[in-house]
DNA sequence: AAAGAGATGGTCT
DNA sequence: GACCATCTCTTTT
């Protein structure tokens, strides 16, 4: 059952990471950017967290991580192999360095920006990746720190009342060198 | 279909 | 100076 999309509730993202990531699959990211309208269905994500070592916060706070540490609902995004952008939701309180990196999203509106802003490539491969989604929906580090659970933040979360999967496919991070085993990986079933 | 390598720059030791 | 939370293209089965 869905209804108006709406800017997602600040009090969703309050939890771990690693809870609050499957909650995200099914919610919508927008973008705003250049005056054009993007937005995709999350349907990949992974957690991270300051306990893990896989984690930008494992060390502790430094500059870029800085976001991470900051309350929840905001964007954190960092520069990846010096070329492309990743996208993390901050969650958890203030102070924890948490975050839930936007690995996938399925293209719902604004394909023909995507389209363009990724090299007319075909639509399954517009933002099949945590890089690509970036690229697609004209992410990157002006981004950094934005309002996600704001109305008019250049880019935000919105609820359209799809609830998550009730099975989501589970497993291993991917790309990373340290906590391997740990199942942070959340997917919504194929569909 | 799978595997390998190069691109490219910020961050941290 | 090493290490990347990646992507794309090329080469090899």
């Amino acid at each position: 059952m869905t209804g108006p999309a709406r800017t997602l509730d600040r009090a969703v993202l309050a939890g771990p990471s690693d809870e609050v990531a499957p909650l995200l699959l099914g919610k919508l990211l927008v973008s705003v950017v250049g005056g054009e309208r993007v937005a995709g269905r999350i349907v990949e994500v992974e957690a991270y967290r300051e306990d893990d070592p896989a984690s930008h916060t494992y060390p502790g706070p430094t500059a870029r991580n800085a976001a991470m540490f900051g309350p929840p609902g905001h964007l954190y995004v960092y520069l990846s192999y010096g070329i492309h952008h990743c996208a993390n939701v901050v969650t958890a309180p203030e102070g924890a360095g948490q975050a839930v990196l936007l690995r996938a999203v399925r293209l719902v509106e604004g394909c023909d920006v995507a389209r363009a802003r990724r090299g007319g490539r075909d639509d399954r491969e517009l933002a099949d990746g945590p890089g690509k989604l970036c690229q697609a929906l004209g992410i990157d580090l002006a981004h950094y720190g934005a309002d996600l659970c704001d109305p008019s933040s250049p880019v935000r979360i919105e609820d359209d009342g799809t609830p998550p999967p009730a099975e989501p496919l589970v497993g291993p991070r991917i790309g990373i060198s340290r906590g391997v085993e740990t199942p942070w990986r959340f997917r919504a079933p194929p569909g």
